[in-house]
RNA sequence: GGAGGGGUUCCCGAGCGGUCAAAGGGGGCAGACUGUAAAUCUGCUGGCGACGCCUUCGCAGGUUCGAAUCCUGCCCCCUCCA
């Protein structure tokens, strides 16, 4: 096992905040693998970049030898985890959750070395407990300190509901450490509350209170709000190498330092350098091919990554038609369909008034050529490319 | 249990008998400018072979020539008192 400054330099990296402070370098002293923990609702069914800031560094702390235990909250899942939200977030089905667990276990391990993971899940203790034990965990708590809580507290004081089954969340997830035995929890920054309520937990059980290490959330591809499926500016990990790299190449200059530090494995020196390259009047663009290319790179291969960028490149560049234009046949009702209806079945507009105003718009280019909204109708046997906006291309068949 | 307030298009939020497919903002989409950047500017933002028709204002009925707007019942949410 590595010596504990140099270990800690590497977890320390991107992080938001460590929980006392000394504490995890005493953790690390005692020369044995730790148990970390860090727990996720089954809520999405597809991991995306957001996640894996998180996973990243559960992935450093298993390549220094420690256990690192992926702890699935399908108990808590039936509760709803009002974290970040300002309503209560319905609790899911057993069904939802079994089928999202599922998509977890095939997802994680493109991050996480597998043979290095405890997979858990939080039924395994809950499931057993009674309403007298449920009770008794509450007992623990008091609810001017859950009244702590900026989520609570803020909503409280603006007259929006908190279920009571709320409080007993952070008890429950609190209690996950207890049961587990953690050493480190980790977790989003917004979890900082929860994880401190396992620390209490523990001590009142006798343990010795994990270390708390917090991770920043990332933002979307927005640049502001934070990265989530529900604002559907997310990179899921499982797109296409193409998507991933198209998105990261749409994301502003700001933000992609940031994507740099919480994402890239490149170490502090080398962005630093391309930092200061930027300042020196290199094109940001160029740096943020980088980016793109290593994360397509880690959920494909290298080989994925270069055609990705191949085609950006002439597609966007360039100007190019992608490489593989999907072929859509429509057919035409009346021996003739209107410029607009063949946009709509064929998929490249959502309703045929859609069409007709992205024709007015300028969107729509057939072969090339901008589409005028008085265009003729086509007839059965016509093939053309249509192209609407900058990214929906399809050569269409009408017969 | 009692007393008030409220549910409007993707979100927030105006409207309170016809001029309402419904102000304004946000978000989104498109165009211009570009580096598929960001910022900015402009336009669009229910559906339909479409100068008209259909559906939408919590749900179901009713009044009216005409309802998001009025009446009745129901469902849901919030606040205060107990």
């Amino acid at each position: 096992m590595a010596d504990v400054q140099s270990q800690l330099a590497l977890l320390e990296r991107g992080t938001d905040e460590v929980l006392p402070h000394g504490e995890l370098a005493a953790r690390l002293a005692a020369g044995r693998p730790l148990r970390v923990k860090a727990g996720f609702d089954p809520t999405a069914p597809d991991l995306h970049l957001g996640h894996t800031v998180l996973l990243n560094k559960m992935r450093q702390f298993q390549e220094l030898g420690h256990t690192v235990i992926f702890l699935i909250g399908d108990f808590t899942g039936r509760i709803g985890d009002p974290s970040g939200k300002n309503a209560t977030r319905p609790p899911m089905s057993g069904e939802e959750i079994a089928a999202n667990a599922r998509t977890y276990k095939e997802q994680v391990f493109k991050i996480l070395d597998a043979d290095k993971t405890e997979i858990r899940f939080n039924s395994e203790w809950f499931s057993k407990m009674d309403a007298a034990g449920m009770i008794k965990l509450a007992a623990r708590h008091t609810v001017a300190r859950m009244l702590e809580r900026d989520d609570f507290s803020r909503r409280y004081r603006n007259g929006q509901p908190i279920s009571i089954h709320e409080f007993l969340y952070p008890l429950v997830q609190g209690y996950d450490s207890v049961a587990l035995d953690a050493d480190v929890e980790l977790g989003g920054s917004d979890q900082k509350f929860n994880l401190l309520v396992g620390r209490e937990l523990q001590k009142q059980f006798g343990r010795p209170p994990q270390v708390v290490l917090t991770m920043p959330l990332l933002e979307g591809l927005d640049g502001v709000e934070k990265m989530s499926k529900t604002l559907d500016n997310y990179i899921g990990i499982t797109e296409p190498a193409a998507e991933i790299f198209g998105k990261l190449m749409s994301v502003s200059d700001e933000l992609m330092w940031r994507y740099f530090v919480l994402l890239s494995a490149r170490g502090n020196e080398e962005i630093a350098a391309m930092k200061k390259a930027v300042a020196g009047g290199k094109n940001p663009r160029d740096i943020k091919f980088e980016l793109a290319g290593e994360l397509a790179a880690r959920f494909h291969d290298a080989a994925a990554a270069k055609r990705a960028r191949e085609e950006f490149i002439a597609r966007f560049q360039k100007g190019q038609l992608p490489d593989e234009v999907p072929e859509i046949t429509v057919t035409a009702p009346n021996g003739k369909i209107l410029l607009a209806s063949l946009l709509k079945e064929a998929g490249l507009a959502a309703s045929t008034s859609e069409a007709l105003r992205l024709i007015v718009q300028q969107a729509v280019l057939v072969d090339g050529k901008r589409a005028r909204a008085d265009a003729p109708h086509l007839h059965p046997g016509a093939s053309h490319v249509f192209k609407v906006g900058k990214r929906k291309v399809a050569r269409v068949r009408v017969e």
